[in-house]
RNA sequence: GGGCGGUUAGCUCAGUGGUAGAGCACUGGCCUUACACGCCGGCUGUCACAGGUUCGAAUCCUGUACCGCCCACCA
């Protein structure tokens, strides 16, 4: 006999059933089967990372999409994999050397490599051991690291292809500089945060001694590199200085004052001190007007030789030194606070000094204008769509990408140079010796870890060789991934896709919102606000969490996350499992799976709980469809909770307690809707469904065998709509049953009859079909409002200690000897023909009016006749009804 | 500066043209042998505000207010 135990204990059932899944190859992909294939790269989380929130959500929908395609019998891959993470994993590592009193220096660079490899290969355990927690039915025989042999080898694939086609280019130019982590930076990894600064503006002498040009900057201790002072050619204020030279204070140079249109002629001046080497417009202005470049700021965010007085200086502490002696020197004419953008590197969160070096870059414009297209011709489309304009403004403004950094840990630049004569090869594989004989010294700088993430739909498959996998599984059907990497991730995929792999890396694209913390705010380490997926699941369960992350995942919004969503569905799953443990307890020894009778033959509850569940299946494959988990996950708990459990399986209790063929009828039918519904909520919930699944007789024998056994329900058929099982005769009829059931537990809950009172209820008014059918189910009615008997009359003796409830035109007459309080009858009675006169005064309403009944859609108007006449009917009765009370 | 989103029950959110819903919270009654993480009832809303379109607006349009996000080389 099969039996649950009392509770469902997901720390002891989860695991045993991933590993379940992992030992039968449940979720490994096949690409040599005939069936239609569904494929997805899972978004590669750092490698040395944890899983957070986000992750939570972003891996619990696509595991739902693909365990959904799955039992729906496509050959799915979804692929696991985690990503090098290059600045982000040698910050880690760096900070547990500084811990150590060490730097990657006192290492070097092969030892500093093998340190992040050792934490490297003991951190993925974590992450991926977490990915397992949460149920994510991902091929691990597939599973790619982006430093792979062959990976890294798509990327120098990519990058000499790149060069070879004129689109990797390297050159000297301004870039964003974290002096923290010595590098460069994308401008993807600079984030501009509102910061309180000062304006100040000093004052340059003229040459000449004809007094002085005041300029404005927020950052003076750049004025040391300045070779220029930009006026708007149209400024009436400066025309005829432009020409004019200036003495730059402290350092004495020289500066022409010079005359550029793209001086804002109303901000602070109107006249602007250049600075080619430390500002991105500086330099712009610097190359027109051929301005040399003054590096007066070093790698480490220093002051240089240049800097004068200054030099060896952090430089903030020049920043102080310098105003204090401007000030005292009279040359700062006055200081104003000022809010502005400045720019912090995205990992570390140092200020970033532009700089000017020698970096490797990507010519972006050829690959966008391709991307662009991709989405324009709807080769891939965006979900939620308005991220599509949020893809075309990015793209459309977008500058070459600097793809160099001054790391150590990632893919190193297959450049090699020669210092006998001066020449560079560009090569996928390590080149012996010069073509002149000298020797060869590689880049030592590595790439940008978004530059080998882009290949991720097709490296991981194989690319560059021609694999099976490649050739079945590229392009994929869909990625589903958050927003924020938009433009790190999604963009540069369709680029390089296209580039490398000749089509889209993906149909759809599916964009998360944030996970947010239960009042909306962002979370973050500092607010202390994160919320610890882990610790859900260990709490309540990966279940319940999958579950509510899905029911709040609609389209295009934010997610808080609130406790009392999580509570509500961790009692879902437990509602789950103990109505298995009800069926169970009520098999009776069925071990096989009986047949369903012939849909015609079986009883109403029987064939209106047939006809509901296949329309639920139906709903939530539309919803699924449609990227709606909200929906989808609403749709099946609402069924499961308030139709199954709360009617079906209380009106199906006599009927197992009945003689055979009846008991055996309603096993069939119980047995065939819960397999179902445990199969339409598995892609959500994939442990408790497997782990009842399992104790259930006689599986779905329509479902899809790696082996030609029923082995996982992971592996069963997606339940279908059943067209054969409709009936909305049978949903009217429950209907009826239903109100009138309920009226009368309302007429007795509020008026205090205890349960254990059995009550005599007369009906009066059912026309033939409706006596039929509530004698026939009077049986349900008695059971499930505590009846001793229900009879109907057509007409039925005027009692006042009888209360009487109104369902459509019926009359429910309930006799309650002494518990009737005529005062109190005539209040409710009162209070209910308030509710409908309002109602029917807005019917009444919109029927008098003539431009509705000419306008509106006929069915509209018949459809508020047909409420009028209901309505009309009831006030009729219960206006009656207050006047025998009265009277 | 540009772009996007939000404002619905105490809280977290669905609802995109026919007169408002869910979960939680609250409340009354029940340990009715699947479930007290439960069962049966009940309460709760000028759908941010102001105009407009429409027979009809939470839903479409315009504007306002507040909240939030993204992008941005105005020092």
């Amino acid at each position: 006999m099969p039996e649950l135990a009392k509770g469902f204990d997901h720390a002891q059932v989860d695991p045993k059933w991933y590993a379940f899944w992992e030992e039968i190859g449940a979720f490994r992909a096949d690409p040599s089967s005939d069936r239609p294939r569904f494929s997805m790269v899972l978004p590669p989380p750092n490698v040395t990372g944890s899983l957070h929130i986000g992750h939570a959500l972003n891996h619990t929908l696509p595991d739902i999409i693909v365990r959904w395609k799955r039992m729906q019998g496509f050959d799915v891959l979804w692929l696991p994999g985690t990503d090098h993470a290059g600045i982000a994993t040698q910050n880690v590592v760096e900070k547990q050397l500084a811990q150590e009193g060490r730097t990657r220096h006192d290492l070097g660079r092969e030892a500093f490599e093998a340190r992040v490899w050792d934490w490297v290969r003991q951190s993925k355990q974590t992450i991926t051991g977490q990915m397992r927690k949460l149920g994510e039915s991902v091929d691990w025989s597939r599973e790619r690291f982006t430093l792979d042999e062959q990976l890294s080898r798509a990327v120098r694939r990519e990058f000499v292809t790149l060069y070879r086609d004129g689109l990797v280019y390297r050159d000297r130019y301004i870039v964003n500089w974290c002096p923290r982590c010595r590098t460069a930076l994308s401008d993807l990894e600079v984030v501009h945060r509102e910061t309180a600064g000062r304006l100040y503006y000093l004052r340059y002498p003229r040459v000449d001694g004809r007094g002085a040009v005041t300029v404005a900057t927020t950052r003076p201790e750049t004025m040391l590199g300045d070779t220029a002072v930009a006026v708007n050619p149209d400024d009436e204020r400066y025309r005829h200085l432009v020409g004019v030279r200036l003495r730059l204070p402290v350092i004495g140079r020289e500066l022409p004052v010079i005359a550029d249109a793209f001086v804002d002629p109303a901000f602070g001046t109107g006249a602007v001190k250049v600075t080619p080497a430390h500002d991105p417009n500086d330099f712009a202005m610097g190359n027109r007007h051929s301005l040399p470049a003054v590096a007066v700021i070093d790698e480490d965010g220093r002051m240089t030789a240049q800097a004068g007085p200054y030099a060896g200086q952090d430089r903030f502490k020049a920043r102080a030194a310098l105003v204090a002696d401007l000030e005292r020197d009279g040359l700062i004419e006055k200081v104003e606070e000022h809010r502005h953008a400045v720019g912090h590197c995205e990992r570390c969160g140092t200020v970033v000094e532009p700089l000017v070096s020698l970096q490797w870059w990507v010519k972006i414009a050829p690959l966008a204008a391709e991307a662009i297209r991709a989405v324009e011709e709807g080769r891939i489309r965006f979900v939620p769509e308005n991220w599509t304009r949020t893809y075309y403004e990015w793209m459309t403004n977008i500058h070459d990408w600097c793809i160099s950094r001054q790391l150590w840990w990632g893919h190193r630049i297959p450049a090699w140079y020669c210092d006998a004569c001066g020449g560079m090869i560009v090569a996928e594989e390590t080149p012996a010796a010069c073509a002149c004989g000298g020797a060869l010294r590689q880049e030592t700088d590595v790439l940008d870890t978004w530059f080998s993430s882009g290949l991720w739909p097709f490296s991981t498959l194989g690319w560059p060789d021609a694999t099976e996998d490649l050739a079945r599984y590229y392009p994929t059907s869909l990625l589903i991934t958050g927003f924020d990497i938009i433009f790190f991730w999604v963009a540069r995929m369709i680029m390089l896709g296209l580039r490398f792999a000749g089509d889209v890396p993906f149909r759809d694209v599916y964009i998360t919102a944030l996970v947010r913390d239960e009042r909306g705010q962002k979370m973050s380490k500092s607010k202390g606000n994160v919320v610890d997926p882990l610790k859900i699941i260990d709490d309540i369960g990966a279940d319940a969490l999958r579950f509510t992350l899905a029911s709040m995942a609609s389209p295009g919004m934010d997610i808080a996350l609130s406790e009392g969503r999580l509570t509500g569905y961790r009692q879902f799953i437990n509602k789950i499992w103990n109505a298995s443990r009800f069926l169970l307890m009520n098999l009776g020894g069925q071990t096989g799976r009986p047949a369903v009778p012939s849909f015609d033959s079986l009883a109403l509850i029987h064939r209106w709980v047939l006809h509901r569940v296949s329309q639920v299946a139906r709903d939530v494959g539309r919803a699924l469809t449609d990227y709606r988990f909200d929906v989808a996950a609403s749709l099946v708990y609402q069924f499961f909770w308030h139709e199954y459990a709360d009617w079906y399986i209380e009106m199906v209790k006599p009927h197992l307690q009945a003689d055979e063929p009846e008991r055996g009828q309603a096993v069939a039918v119980l047995l065939e809707v819960h397999d179902r519904l445990l199969r339409l909520l598995h892609p959500f919930i994939p442990f408790v469904t497997e782990e009842i699944w399992q104790t259930m007789p006689g599986r779905a024998a329509d479902g899809l065998a790696r082996d030609g056994v029923h082995r996982s329900i992971a592996l069963a058929a997606f339940p279908a709509y059943e067209p054969a099982w409709i009936d909305e005769e049978a949903a009217a009829a429950m209907a009826l049953l239903q109100e009138v059931t309920t009226a009368i537990r309302t007429a007795r809950a509020e008026r205090g009859v205890p349960p254990s009172r059995r009550l005599t209820v007369l009906i009066e008014g059912a026309d033939a079909g409706q006596a039929r059918l509530l004698s026939e189910g009077g049986e349900y009615i008695r059971r499930l409002a505590g009846l001793e008997r229900l009879e109907f009359a057509a007409s039925v003796p005027r009692s006042p200690d009888t209360v009487r409830q109104v369902v459509r035109q019926l009359q429910i007459h309930i006799p309650l000897a002494g518990i009737v309080d005529r005062e109190a009858e005539q209040q409710r009675i009162r209070k209910e023909l308030a509710r409908l006169e309002k109602q029917l005064a807005g019917i009444d309403a919109r029927l008098a009016n003539a431009d509705f009944r000419e306008r509106a859609d006929p069915d509209v108007v018949q459809e508020a006749e047909r409420q009028r006449g209901d309505l009309g009917l009831q006030h009729q009765k219960l206006e009656r009804i207050l006047a025998e009370l009265v009277g």
